[in-house]
DNA sequence: CGCATAATTGTTAACGCTAACAATTATGAG
DNA sequence: CTCATAATTGTTAGCGTTAACAATTATGCG
């Protein structure tokens, strides 16, 4: 068993091996101008005493902790949670711990308190994914030196933003759609306000526009399945002809089949449906879910990308960083039906 | 905008108001013997100078970095990502810090520099979402002296842990199947080696044993929808006169439900299936499914207390916490079928 | 009013590390 | 072999905070 002691310091490896602390910290931090043996002496005594630095007296003398921060909005669902690990992952890969704070609402004392901790923490940096607030709370809550980096949200001047491109996701599913011969699309989307909700709104109506088509049938939803459901049944119950519903994410594509289901309508025969995020049980949806798939992992890596050239570059690079989307294709998308 | 600066310290705090150094530090701490005069001399300068303490220094002075690490195998997960968040929002609530290192893989290797890494960063406790390993390789990597809590696992003599008691959770969804007349009921379990699918299993096992039954068919799945697709088209071509398939996860109960729909069955009349998990899409499956609950935020709570006092307290409470699921009826579950 | 005691403030010394500089030892050219 | 130079090691100071103790000031009671 890895027995270790906290109270081992560079002092008592130097004791040890004969030297003085400051070259254990020579050794420690792969100086160049040491020799080989007493390199070797030092490491040895090290893992003989089963000494770990104190990164507390480290980042007090050098100013950097090696750290940063993520705030999000509730890590549970599929979408923070993915972006979360795609960041963790690409920070740990830099040599960056991650310290987080899962937020339970957005609002703005939520996300300032979230903000303060984190700072307060003394991390070098900040990712926020917190989806929605068009409104800049979150840039006017950011300590004013503190390098940071939206993700899924506005830049500013001063703060850099990665962003999945969702209109053009949008636009993708709906292009697609009015391929097969589709002309009434309707659109459920997220809750306005909502960074991506809006964007994919925009990108059903840019598409349908382009189309000459007017964009007609918008239902408001709010991620959740239910939604999905019941703003189908209110499609329904209009009788407008739709026969393709584009939903902006696959829970609310799910309460739509759902829907559609109960109704009677075959999927895709009678309706298609198309939706936004790719979950993981999207292709065991009955019919598996045509869908729009975003790279988190790319968007983890550039959003470190731009924190790690700010913390380390000292200087604010305001950046946008667009990910394209792409369309996948599975059941629950056909040709419009006959009349 | 809240500009601040890093480099304000305690001493600037004192000259502005006047007041030493150890004043200053003794407001931040809420220390009684301040006068109300002085205190509000002090807070005044702090917020004019936006004064954040640092907490570098604190922790190297006190021994305590007020943080503890979460060492979670892939929080995309719906079950890690659930236990996270909790142990995120109890920890915040208790005044830690979190530090969160999300695995890719469980190999001994992994898990060990995960917990190395988390170690090194200072962090006075750690929390081992790493659902499976029966060998205790996870308890023979964390330092001797670091408190820790194993989440879904075996505890060990110096390590408690907090488990939801999988094999009740099991026995419930089996003896209301029983309930229901069904005689024959088929299993689809998680990965072996994994804790809760082992413990499902045995659970699953036990209650039809006591109902004088035998425990028949079993298939291995991964937690993958895919999975318990595959898993079910293999339990219909036995023809083994099942009448219903309880599995132990949610999603491979979605994978169920496809399997059984293309077959032309319909659920439940002709075959009852229950899922283990509860994701926020369970109600929305088609039919919804009947699915056993877990309290995460129970399980965050429990395992926070268990670790705090381990910090606070000293010493190892060697205790296994066991929170009791419940079961959710909803429409994928009936009577059995008349002949 | 005076003194014991309590309340409030100040002073000094760590915590464990790295930076900056100083000292020592090794190397090599003449 | 000597001295200049390079390579390696050591010494000192200070990062910003809290703990421990010392000093001062306020309070209360006979």
């Amino acid at each position: 068993m890895a027995i270790s002691n906290r109270s081992v310091s560079m002092i008592d490896v130097a004791n040890k091996s004969g030297v003085s602390h400051q070259t254990v910290s020579r050794v420690l931090n792969n100086h160049k101008n040491v020799s080989d043996k007493t390199r070797k002496k030092v490491l040895a005594a090290m893992d003989e005493l089963n000494y770990f630095p104190n990164i507390a007296a480290r980042t007090l003398v050098t100013g950097k902790s090696s750290s940063i921060g993520v705030l999000s909005y509730d890590t549970t669902l599929y979408g923070p949670a993915s972006m979360l690990h795609a960041v963790q992952l690409a920070a740990r890969e830099k040599g960056y711990s991650v310290n987080l704070v899962s937020l339970k609402a957005t609002d703005t004392d939520s996300v300032t308190s979230g903000i303060q901790d984190l700072y307060a923490t003394g991390v070098e940096g900040l990712i926020m994914i917190v989806p929605h607030t068009k409104d800049s709370t979150l840039i006017k809550r950011i300590p004013g030196n503190l390098p940071g980096v939206i993700i899924e949200g506005e830049s500013s001047r001063f703060i850099p933003s990665v962003n999945i491109d969702q209109k053009l996701g949008a636009e993708m599913a709906v292009n697609y759609l009015l391929d097969l011969g589709h002309r009434k699309i309707a659109h459920i989307s997220g809750p306005q306000g909502w960074y991506e909700a809006d964007l994919r709104v925009a990108g059903w109506q840019s598409a349908l526009e382009k189309a000459k088509l007017k964009a007609k049938v918008l239902e408001l939803g709010d991620w959740s399945p239910k939604s999905g459901y019941i703003a189908t049944k209110r499609i329904l119950d209009q009788k407008s002809g739709v026969t393709a519903i584009f939903c902006s994410n696959d829970a609310m594509a799910l309460g739509a089949i759902k829907a559609l289901t109960e109704k009677g309508l075959s999927i895709p025969k009678d309706m298609s449906v198309v939706g936004f995020d790719d979950v993981p049980e999207a292709s065991y949806f009955h019919p598996s879910l045509t869908t729009v798939i975003q790279s988190f992992e790319d968007v983890g890596h550039a959003s470190l990308e731009l924190l790690v050239s700010q913390i380390e570059g000292g200087k604010t690079v305001a950046k946008r960083e667009a990910i394209k989307p792409t369309l996948l294709v599975r059941e629950s998308s056909g040709p419009v039906p006959r009349k």
